[in-house]
DNA sequence: ACAAATTTGTTCTATATGGAACAATAATTA
DNA sequence: TAATTATTGTTCCATATAGAACAAATTTGT
């Protein structure tokens, strides 16, 4: 026999709560954001910070670990300690900048292009899957918009 | 004089990661939905899961513990622990199912009900403000798209 | 009816994470 | 130039969180 719930709605919050709009972002947040950082971490052992790391510096070719930690917002410290998980996995290498003895540069290394290939073969995958359920005009819509957001959202203060 | 690397562009992942749609919503989850839960936690001194249980049961009169953890995808462990720090709190009473002794019925209270008030006023407020750079058509079109992939999102096995 | 499997809620444990404080260096101001 | 302030990266510490294993109750299947 089926549960005695069954005819529970577990979606009805989606249209009752009183900021449904936002409460959608963080439902598909948890439902998504998160449990990618779990496969990634299950699947590729690297921790949020790790893989943030790895990601911006396939994008950049040098930055400091503050630099990184104001890319994805993180605080410094889960960064640091990012960062010499990262050298010690060899997928990053660190420079001292000679203008700047406070800080060092940071670059991805061979390996870490490669992990960070695979890592996103996996999350080029999902978005699709995830993005699956809208039809071309929608998603191109909703690219739009999601810009416009993040946009916003990059020029609000840490 | 303004910092060395002021000339660098932090958004310009934005369209570079090869995951852009899928990037900029995890972006917009770590830029305002996790900075919520810690304005919440500060704030009114609730944790993630003690503000999804007021939430779930400002709007469901009467949820298991378990229903909490399939609405809001959290694990049931952390569902348990904050069920009963709620319970302590006075935000939520628990009646035992007289038809399933393994289970009991979780009811907001009074002081609950307050509470998710003034909760829910502070997470209307920034709704707005996020919300605030899209024009009424946007938010419009904005809110359907998200309602598609939440939904799809909910479908998602656990 | 009885054994096996499932469900609920819990405790225990390991770990990811953020805040605060710190030393070293650099930038600003007097 | 000297003193104050800010920045970078780090360590220490407290805590939120998830996984695993568990007991009790219920449901399923034979």
């Amino acid at each position: 026999m089926a549960r005695k719930n069954d005819s529970l709605d577990y979606s009805n919050i989606f249209e009752a709560v009183e900021f449904p709009d936002a409460y959608k972002v963080s439902y598909l947040a948890n439902a998504i954001v998160f449990p990618t950082y779990e496969d990634v971490r299950k699947d590729f052992g690297l921790v949020r910070a790790e893989y943030h790391l790895l990601l911006c510096l396939a994008h950049y070719s040098e930055l400091t670990a503050q630099d990184v930690a104001r890319i994805t917002r993180r605080p410094r410290n889960s960064i640091s300690r990012a960062v010499h998980r990262m050298l010690d996995l060899g997928f990053l290498k660190r420079v001292p900048d000679p203008d700047d003895a406070r800080q060092a540069k940071l670059q991805i290394t061979r390996e870490g292009k490669i992990m960070h290939q695979k890592i996103s073969a996996y999350l080029v995958d999902r978005e699709a899957e995830i993005f699956s359920v809208l039809s071309d005009t929608e998603r191109e819509s909703f690219r739009e918009l999601i810009r416009k957001l993040a946009n916003f959202a990059s020029t609000l203060k840490r």
